[in-house]
DNA sequence: GCCACGCTTTGACGCGTGTCAAGCAAGCCT
DNA sequence: AGGCTTGCTTGACACGCGTCAAAGCGTGGC
């Protein structure tokens, strides 16, 4: 609730180059400012399925925003685990961890096939100087991912199995109907292993807890098709871990 | 060992108003700048013990960073369960989450006697402008919040009581040598409860796991005074899961 | 100085989730 | 079409950590 989505009306603004919902909608650029930004944001480039888009340790130049498609973002330890940190639809940005150490932080990977315009940061950094505005919004940008990192450890560091899944269905079904997809029925494009990695959970358990939550009548579960069947029982579930609505 | 501490020559360098290590060294300002930033940063602000420096929810026009003393930042759910997001100790930042919606995310606590500089977030982002080193370094800030939250959930999400533990001393060890302190003999200056809420786990598997490294001769525990006797041990404990040296 | 309270330690026990393993369904390749 | 791979489901079992409880220790207040 701390981060509120984008109202529809906006959604269907789009910057010239590309859509960039949280990029170009708040800012309120003049046709000038916008044109200076088209100037510095790169063709964009597409990616097929499991292809990575940038991985970790890699030099850092540039900010993606998804156009289409779908991403994960995982770190992972020397030992092999990994620990996926986000997924990713349109309209939303990756790579803000690379900017602290000028190399990425995380890998991120193509879920499906998907499309992503490059904003070169320097770039962005000294448009920023012109265009207040942009500045601010790039402020507000990766504040707002700390939030999110916020919500994430509470679910990680507070929440039962079920809980995190139920918020997690959620906080997808409310990022999707944001963007104009139906809310309570879709498709899941990451697999159980990549949603537990994400929760904190092992594969079966989030299997199991699907099964449950089907036995409950609460959803129908066809392997990566999802449907709420009542998503207020859900809501009852997360209801007193609000923090835990902007997950990503 | 993705976030580098600053040297340990840097440390004796300070702004002439208040010594941020963070904020002021890797800029590079020259006189006249140094002169614009201390304008800008308030004077500094005294808490006791338990004092609270912002609340959640409340409304966001400063960033904070510590002078003197340590702090607790958290978040908490409507049922009332808390998550600790981090420890801040001199030099260190708070309140960037606050950026994103105007209101603070989280509150920050002091946890004994500090000492805090104000930074007026509007007047730090109109000298940005004016002075791109400082607008990038803050950029670098955001961005190795980031970083250190995508490490607190590799460790939440991946880890067990013993890892998380060891992680976690080792993290405060290496912060306490930066600042010129012992790193192998410190005072913890939160409770059990607090360190269990940071990691996940509850006091009695803190106070356990403690129990336990002592037992191995690894630590020596008395109450809040810990010995480090063995760190190899300890960060041979963790040495698999090597992104978890940056949690703060 | 004493008492009361908060914090910590330690034990016993139970539960939730991880682990291991088997079987199934869907999709892909040849 | 057949066989392979990959991902998912489900069961049985184990174990780490949470829960509940009691007792010890320090500290601060009066």
């Amino acid at each position: 609730m701390t981060e509120q989505t984008p109202s529809l009306h906006t959604l269907k603004v789009s910057c010239s180059n590309c859509s960039l919902r949280e990029l170009c909608l708040p800012v309120g650029l003049n046709r000038e400012e916008m044109a200076q930004l088209d100037a510095v944001i790169r063709q964009s480039r597409r990616l097929k399925r499991g292809e990575y888009l940038f991985r970790s340790g890699e030099g850092f130049r540039s900010l993606y925003a998804v156009r289409t498609g779908f991403f994960k973002t995982c770190v992972s330890s020397q030992d092999g685990r990994e620990q996926v940190t986000g997924f990713h639809m349109s309209g939303e940005l990756m790579g803000l961890d690379g900017i602290s150490a000028s190399q990425h932080g995380c890998d991120a990977i193509a879920l499906e096939d998907s499309e992503v315009c490059e904003l070169p940061f320097n770039r962005m950094e000294t448009l920023g100087r012109d265009i207040p505005s942009l500045q601010h919004h790039f402020f507000r940008l990766m504040s707002r991912e700390i939030v999110r990192d916020q919500s994430v450890m509470l679910l990680l560091g507070n929440m039962k199995a079920e809980e995190r899944l139920a918020a997690f269905l959620l906080n997808l079904s409310q990022r999707l109907a944001a963007r104009g997809f139906a809310a309570n029925d879709f498709i899941l494009r990451m697999s159980r292993e990549e949603i537990g990695s994400f929760l904190g959970l092992k594969l079966e358990t989030v299997s199991r807890t699907l099964s449950k939550f089907q036995q409950q009548s609460w959803l129908k579960v066809d392997h990566k098709h999802i449907q709420m069947l009542q998503p207020e029982a859900l809501k009852a579930l997360v209801a007193g871990c609000s923090q835990a609505n902007s997950l990503r």
